[in-house]
DNA sequence: TATTGTTATACTCTATAACTATA
DNA sequence: TATAGTTATAGAGTATAACAATA
């Protein structure tokens, strides 16, 4: 029988593989994702980094109004957890494609405005509907009681993890 | 202010990138798994996916008695969740540095057992209590019944993600 | 000097297919 | 023919450092 507490393993000497925490994040993560990004790259050409500029450029650009400037590569790193390596390449390759526009800053020349363009913009708003659709279609079954505790443990794990790794490493 | 239902996202023409399951997933998994991958390797040198072969040699080891055979990479790709080309590079590793044992199997002789060798039990029994220890610290803070039910949700998810992917290809 | 962004390099994990040796 | 395992190859993502342009 499968122990069926992933935050509270059984004994001390062994480990249950399926009970480890990392390793059933890892499991459902992977699952889920590559789910996704085929659907994305299948659908739309677009690789999971692209999406998450998308994203997060659709989203502000809905939000702002019409002299919305738009979001430089620090923004969009910081918005989509991205390095600003991967924030550089995905966003050259989708402004090569047309699907962004990029605009200088001419008050700091180091950065650049970057917005959909409306092809981008039509990507979006494709795209959008079958995210949401995937999303309910995975959480079709699950209680609203536990879809919020999900939601709080996820949000304490974000918290948790770096200072995990930092208590572990101390008394090393 | 940030939507809190994971799972319910709130409106039908935008998607808020922190309230999309697979990209908070992602994001907690990756911090997590880094994090971990991090203590393995520096003070182990051993990566994830040896680990996890560690992981299931330890626990099925005790678990077998004296004469135990061992578990074949098939086995262990079972189990671990990857693919037979991992395992054998993994496996393969390991036997190399005498972590493991391979005994070639007479009665089919495609296949091979491992064990973990007295030098690898070793191992195994100094990774297991950081193990846990790092899991004890994740989880600290979260509720007995939040932990119950974030095990439900990751369950789903893990049987939900492969027809979540059918179903919107289908429609496309 | 510090920051924005780009390029280069290397490493891990994944995916696929081709191949072997057995069965 | 099918299966266990290995090897080869390519891809996506990450991490790091070095670099150019600008502040």
């Amino acid at each position: 029988m499968v122990n069926s507490h992933a935050l509270r393993p059984s004994d001390g000497a062994t480990l249950q593989l399926d009970t480890f925490l990392p390793y059933r994040l890892n499991v459902v993560t992977q699952a889920v994702s590559q789910a996704l990004a085929r659907l994305y790259s299948e659908e739309f050409g677009i690789s999971v980094p692209e999406w998450r500029i998308l994203a997060a450029l659709g989203e502000a650009q809905r939000a702002g109004g019409p002299d919305w400037p738009g979001m430089t590569a620090r923004d969009l790193a910081r918005h989509g957890s991205m390095g600003k390596v991967m924030v550089s390449r995905a966003a050259a390759a989708l402004v090569q494609r047309k699907i962004l526009v990029r605009k200088a800053n001419a008050a700091d020349r180091r950065e650049s405005f970057l917005h959909l363009s409306r092809k981008g913009a039509g990507i979006y708003m494709a795209i959008v509907p079958r995210a949401h659709a995937f999303q309910e279609q995975l959480a079709r079954g699950i209680s609203a009681s536990d879809a919020q505790a999900f939601d709080r443990v996820v949000r304490h794990l974000m918290k948790a993890a770096g200072s995990a790794e930092a208590a572990l490493l101390e008394d090393a």
